[in-house]
RNA sequence: CGGGAUGUAGCGCAGCUUGGUAGCGCACCUCGCUUGGGACGAGGGGGUCGCAGGUUCAAAUCCUGUCAUCCCGACCA
């Protein structure tokens, strides 16, 4: 390809509307053009590179004994109806309508489409297992796109589903796609972490997440890992021993009181006022879930995690309450206390989740649904409700590792692939069944296992980038290499980059020829941009016969012969297949 | 949906306070000059100033409404 001719526009600054590493350098390098929020135009570089990640996952998927097919992107009601999720997916399914008005939604994953297809055609455990798989477009409409692809609401995502006929035969194969993804990964110049998550909107028992480990501050989740042991987990999903799990209040109160203390709405109000430690303060939150109050009950120096609180009462929907909510729930329950003085106490009509840091609580503070006031030395008897418990805490680094006990540690990670265990969760209720040897119907037994491919493209910027650029990996940037004739009106410059070009394409290299009437710099800089991971340059060192190979990775600059420079960009191709 | 901000050329921005019919840099076209890290000079093309009302002789500018976008929180590949 030549560069004059090459459909891309760089900018000379980033867009004011950019925020990580990876939007901003895709924006001016001139790979993605925004459209709507979360919907972005792939420009011929970004498609180069989304086919080459695309095309590793499809060898490894092939290879790990998967086949390939392509699923509706617009789907019925029906379907969803029949799985139960029409009601329960919440505003992220794009619903629409056809002219005949029936309702239809845009795929955000396609369990229920492929155990239809999969109901219709594997009658027999004869057939299974099978691992179907597809590349395509996903729209979810998310709340608050952003992060350029990092977030987007259409992206390009890889979905697989198995189906087994029993457990151990989805366990084989989740272990066989946990291999093949840390392999896909890999060649994408990706180094990932698989850490165990929460299932989500997606269901299922198991989950694991991929994720790719960065110092931007691009990775949207928190994950806890293990130096010591294989332990890591997200922080929707992390569990922890604590240090210091048994606390009691005994220095601070010698006996049960009620107390005054007037304005303590937060907790640090009312350790200072009280001068004790929030460990001694079992604190009260309300939420929303699903449209019903959840009072959760923990310790008040650790943090609620909301995810695990929704699964505790079996939620699809969390949120914090409001003001006025709260309000109505205390009214309901003939108290008028406002936020900060609220406890278990006397609260009917409502669900109350205790966390596990609550058992061991002795002679503590909690609310007691009066407005001013606070119960000091109290004990759970104290409370008027028998306390069901949950683990629904938010873990902290330094807290200890529950596999052996060891600090845990937090970084950020880019979530780029995700296994679940599905089990029957689809199979059993769109009555998708096999015929064993006695002629038995059961439900198939799955897995779907997903990867961003797009998200993937972007989180390779993240981890492969400096001031000047990209710096892709070479399998999956979109040219290997760009021949710079440092002067084109130059005949001997230009001859020569004009061999190199000629030479590497006949070798199957994929090579680009800066032709464009530019000064050297211009060529350079967008070089770096754009982040060809060679760049050969015909300029003026040809006066000793040489010219220059740069690794952009590296930076590291050569002066070979042009034959060498050839060689050396092939051999660098060959390497990765 | 709550909190904050912004809409002026493909990109980045000024002009708005104090109304007078739109400008700068980059990019684009032409010519000259230049050719190893985003040169320079001259000339040129491109904008119903988000949209709709209103005030006014006159609105990018003032008023009202509306739409959109971005950032911070609840979603997830």
């Amino acid at each position: 390809m030549k560069m004059s001719k090459l459909f891309v526009q760089t900018q000379r600054e980033f867009p004011s509307d950019a925020e990580v590493i990876s939007h901003k350098m895709l924006a001016r390098a001139g790979y993605i053009r925004k459209l709507a929020p979360g919907v972005y135009t792939f420009l011929p570089l970004m498609w180069r590179v989304l086919k080459k990640i695309e095309n590793i996952v499809r060898q490894e998927m092939d290879a790990a004994g998967a086949q390939e097919l392509l699923m509706p992107f617009v789907q019925p009601k029906e379907l969803w109806e029949e799985s139960g999720r029409w009601d329960v997916y919440g505003k992220e399914l794009m619903r629409l309508k056809d002219r005949h008005n029936r309702d239809m939604c845009l795929g955000p994953t396609h369990e229920e489409i492929i155990t239809s297809v999969a109901r219709d055609g594997l009658k027999s455990y004869k057939q299974l297992p099978v691992n179907l798989y597809q590349i395509q477009s996903k729209f979810r409409d998310e709340i608050r796109p952003r992060y350029g692809l990092l977030r987007g609401r259409e992206f390009i995502m890889k979905d697989a589903y198995s189906f087994d006929v029993d457990e151990k035969g989805l366990d084989k194969e989740y272990e066989n796609m946990a291999k093949a993804y840390t392999k896909i990964f890999k060649r994408c110049g990706l180094d990932t972490k698989m850490v165990q998550s929460d299932s989500g909107a997606i269901g299922g028992s198991v989950s694991h997440e991929f994720m790719v480990i960065t110092d931007t501050d691009a990775g949207e989740n928190d994950v806890f890992y293990c130096n010591e042991c294989d332990y890591s987990a997200n922080s929707n999903h992390a569990v922890s021993k604590l240090p210091d799990a048994v606390v009691d209040g005994k220095d601070y109160f010698k006996e049960k009181a009620v107390k005054d203390t007037p304005n303590t709405f937060s907790i640090e109000d009312l350790c200072n006022f009280l001068k004790i430690p929030s460990t001694i303060i079992l604190k009260t939150l309300v939420y929303i879930v699903d449209k019903k109050p959840v009072l959760a009950l923990i310790r008040a120096d650790k943090a609620v995690e909301e995810t695990k609180l929704m699964n505790a009462v079996n939620g699809n929907d969390i949120r914090i309450a409001s003001a006025a909510e709260i309000a109505e729930i205390m009214e309901n329950n003939g108290f008028n206390a406002v936020p900060g003085f609220i406890g278990p106490k006397g609260m009917k009509n409502v669900s109350i989740i205790a966390d596990e840091t609550v058992k061991d609580m002795k002679n503590f503070v909690v609310g007691i649904n009066e407005t001013d006031k606070h119960l000091v030395g109290a004990n759970h008897s104290d409370l008027g409700v028998e306390l069901k418990y949950f683990d629904i805490r938010l873990v902290e680094q330094g807290e200890l590792c529950p596999q052996c006990g060891k600090p845990l540690f937090v970084t950020k990670g880019i979530e780029v692939g995700n296994i679940f265990k599905l089990g029957t969760k689809y199979s059993k209720p769109m009555n998708a069944v096999y015929l064993d040897e006695n002629g038995k119907t059961h439900p198939y037994i799955m897995g779907c296992y997903g990867i961003g491919i797009s998200r993937t493209a972007a989180a390779a910027v993240e981890a492969h980038y400096d001031d000047d650029g990209i710096k892709w990996p070479l399998a999956v940037a979109p040219y290997h290499v760009v021949v710079v004739p440092v002067n084109i009106n130059d005949e001997l410059q230009m001859k020569t980059a004009v061999n190199i070009y000629e030479q590497l394409l006949k070798a199957g290299v994929e090579a680009v020829l800066d032709d464009r009437d530019e000064r050297a710099g211009v060529k350079f800089k967008d070089a770096d941009l754009i982040g060809f991971p060679f760049r050969i340059t015909a300029g003026k060192t040809l006066q000793e016969g040489l010219v220059e190979c740069k690794v952009r990775e590296s930076g590291e600059v050569t002066k070979i012969t042009p034959e060498d420079a050839v060689s050396k960009v092939i051999a660098a191709v060959r390497n990765i297949g």
